[in-house]
DNA sequence: TGACAATATATGTATATACATTAATATTGT
DNA sequence: ACAATATTAATGTATATACATATATTGTCA
């Protein structure tokens, strides 16, 4: 849907008007998208990346810093969501032996399996860009990381 | 800076793979731009859009509904933004005498100045898009748009 | 060595989102 | 008219983010 159709208003003073209210907007459409498939498997999108990069590290365990760091939320605080990856049995938690302020987290076998069903369905995830054709993608991606620079 | 540095991962698999991934990672990194932004107001990204909804109907109220309709994430919860933005005095709300369901929201003197005061700064706001050209402005509103479909 | 700074993680509080439910009021159909 | 249904807003609970602070441990340097 066309943004001025899906908030209502009639139109923008300046292209950058238009373009921030956009990118907020498909922000949380997206958000909505991810959460919605991500749902059926108990997890929200931020414990699956969270699983993810977990899954990077195997077969080594990972810090708590090292997953907030790779996380693609930085400001997000990883160490509620393991606790919370923790009590639906995904990951364990472990004393780090070298630095004892540090923890070690690891996937466990029903975490590395929930990711791998997951994995399964990539094609559905991935389909809410199939609107786009490959060239479209290409432009994209390359627009939204020239925007933060 | 480039995603796979930003996240610290090597490489996607596919196009598709990147990309939900960058929209994901730019919703991030908006939503912090933007709150960094909105901090010195004493207000959210959320409370402000819905203070511009507000300004949109004057010189009339808004129902509740009304205001959850226009927000750019429908999901969100209108009621209590509202009671943040009473509390704050930005906003007044009364009952309707039309239909005593509903609560008629109007912005405050205090809210309407706060509004002026932010869109003298519009353009602080907007320069977070300033690495990007009129045309790819553009491309980008169309791509977003595009992708929605 | 011993004081002080730096680091890793956890936690408290405030805000926002997601979803289900409740309560009040309005609308509809017979 | 009145019973059933729909609509509007508020609220309860769970999750996540933002930021400040606390606690334990490690590193540094005089």
């Amino acid at each position: 849907m066309k943004l001025e159709d899906a908030i209502k208003q009639k139109a923008f003073k300046t292209e950058e008007e238009r373009l921030v209210i956009n990118l907020v907007y498909t922000s949380g459409w997206l958000s909505s998208e991810q959460n919605r498939f991500f749902k059926r498997f108990g997890i929200s999108s931020q414990q699956y990346n969270v699983l993810r990069i977990l899954r990077g590290q195997l077969p080594n365990p990972a810090s708590v810093g090292l997953i907030q760091e790779r996380m693609l939320d930085k400001m997000s605080n990883a160490s509620r969501l393991i606790e919370k990856l923790k009590q639906k049995k995904l990951i364990k938690r472990s004393e780090c032996s070298k630095d004892r302020r540090q923890v070690d987290v690891l996937l466990t076998q029903e975490g590395l399996s929930l990711l791998n069903e997951i994995d399964g369905l990539n094609g559905e995830m991935h389909s809410i860009c199939n609107t786009l054709d490959l060239n479209e993608k290409k432009t994209l991606n390359n627009l939204l990381d020239k925007l933060r620079n």
